[in-house]
DNA sequence: CGAATGTGTGCATAGCTATTCACTCGCCAT
DNA sequence: ATGGCGAGTGAATAGCTATGCACACATTCG
């Protein structure tokens, strides 16, 4: 209708029920100091004319948003979904907001760093393989706190929550080969990624330790099509491997499909497999994959607590324990 | 450090530079009339004290945040993730921002609406299965526009963007039939999803417009486990279906998982199956489904056009048409 | 009855930026 | 020589809310 129209504010509502801006904003503070009457009297007002208080004057002054942006690289990985539910869920419990960056991999310090110190978000969570050190740098000089999710990105207000990849690694290495693992595979991710670094290097100190020769390797993404590659790539040569580790769990679907559909292989009779993340598809009929379940809750909770960490001196970095899944593509063990 | 650190502002470079505050706001404006050695001048006091213009006061004259919220029920469907990030991609583009709200299905009015009115959000995209028509008043009500994907709701500042769900159907009893199909079967999703009702009225229309039976039915939720319960339904009664459509690529997934792990059948030569999405896995080698992609960034370019319509006089609904994908879970047909 | 306490309300202000208005200064044209 | 003009700059202001301060009034107590 009119041009320039523009929501009520509290003085309007003031006008309306015939009291100050004052009881408006103290009707609607609760504990504030006012009258019961009063109170009604401004709420009828406020609703008859839709009033909403406008959060941003007191960010204004406070400096505190309630925002906190989370940085991703993608959505093509369901892991990131699990990971943006329950950040989603901790968020609103706190009465805190999201917002959703997205980046193309390399160049967040563009725009993005601006954007967000513009809105003044309270935290940046980064849920990225790896970050630029220019953006987090950026922001420590904001004093705007960083949760990095298994990266390995270091400065003063920096902080990080990981899995126990290598752990996992050595967990792996043993379970394939307590079920009678022989030849071992492992299944790269990409090598940017400071979690595929700590699985892989894991795995290979757990198989030294029992005294394994290394494994072989292929792969180099966390996406079902590198599985595939690295299938076919491990299984073209003559030595082929029995027992393979998965950097997660989309690649080691990919290796399934090539082994049953190209080699006619099935796990965990030819080759078992164990994968990373616990996906909800890793229980599907064609995968039944034994997979570690990186405890998605568990890592939120802790960023959740990382994130209001005021003092920005310490450098801190949290690890959340993953639990191994075994399902059907892996042998039984006894029990 | 120090308990109350404030960023600094634009009156703290200006102190810096020796110049005036208005000449700072200038130096960061482009086009606006400032002489280079001045701009120079600030742009170095500014670098030095890491100052970035706050966005806050703009917003609160203009009423114009840049950001637009992204309502969703959850995370568990990768269609979600599809929208989500193409989504992102275009908002990235057009400069603005995305706040994501995450809502319990049902009770979204609560304290949703308040804090998007609060932050001043310049529109509303929901892709909710069923969007609270009391939560749309209201926020019809403080005339932020609300864009709706595959939903039927209707008003004011409402305009929605669909699939045309109703053809889909239409083709989908058409292609089965053409391929063969004699006994047909439909898996439904959630009953309260305007999009799975219209699937199933085209597919009903379409298997009576050539003449034949109506469908058996059996699902009831866009997942999995429904699609894999509704296998079971399905293939326990004498008279099984040998042609299904189903109202989403999840569903689809555990129908085929389950005829072959329970029932030794697989498509296309005992069953054929019509999904509805196109994931990404859709593609994987136990699936090859045939499927109708939604094309993604083409309802998001409607979607971004939808939501700086001005006039909300007129109740607008778009619809973009789906394109059907031909896998190897239907028979082929002639070329 | 005076004082003290407590309750409820209004006034004024901080917080930061973009923008309008007014002003100065140097330069050109008449 | 003087009016006009454009460029560059600073002062002032709007936009909205929460809150500290001051004040008015009622109530209670000694």
């Amino acid at each position: 209708m009119s041009g320039n129209w523009r929501p009520p504010s509290s003085t309007d509502v003031a006008r309306a029920a015939g009291v100050s801006q004052s009881a408006v904003s103290r009707a609607f503070t609760p504990g504030a100091r006012i009258a019961e009457a009063t109170r009604a009297r401004v709420m009828a007002a406020a609703e008859a004319l839709g009033y909403r208080p406008n959060l941003l004057p007191k960010i204004l002054q406070t400096n505190r948003s309630g925002i906190v942006a989370v940085v991703v690289g993608g959505f093509y990985n369901p892991y990131f979904a699990m990971t943006l539910e329950a950040f989603s869920r901790a968020l609103t419990a706190a009465g805190r907001q999201m917002m959703l960056v997205r980046v193309d991999s390399d160049r967040i310090l563009d725009g993005v760093v601006d954007q967000l110190a513009g809105y003044r978000v309270d935290a940046v969570v980064s849920a990225l393989a790896l970050t630029s050190q220019d953006a987090a740098g950026q922001l420590s000089k904001l004093r705007i706190p960083i949760v990095t999710l298994n990266s390995d990105l270091a400065g003063d207000w920096i902080r990080s929550v990981s899995s126990d990849n290598f752990a996992a690694g050595v967990a792996a290495a043993r379970l394939l080969r307590e079920r009678g693992g022989t030849r071992f595979g492992f299944v790269a991710g990409p090598a940017d990624s400071p979690a595929q670094v700590a699985r892989e290097a894991g795995f290979a100190h757990g198989l030294a330790e029992l005294g394994l020769p290394p494994a072989m390797r292929a792969g180099g993404g966390y996406d079902y099509a590198s599985g595939a590659r690295a299938a076919r790539d491990l299984f073209s040569s003559s030595d082929r491997p029995d027992a393979l580790f998965c950097a997660n769990d989309l690649a080691a679907f990919g290796v399934i499909d090539v082994l049953r559909e190209d080699f006619g292989l099935t796990a965990p009779g030819d080759v078992q497999v164990v994968g990373f993340d616990n996906l909800d598809m890793a229980v599907w009929a064609p995968y039944r994959l034994t997979s570690f379940d990186q405890d998605v809750d568990a890592h939120v909770a802790v960023a959740m607590e990382l994130l209001d960490l005021e003092a920005g001196a310490t450098c801190v970095a949290r690890t959340v324990p993953s639990r191994l899944v075994e399902r059907e593509s892996t042998r039984k063990g006894r029990r």
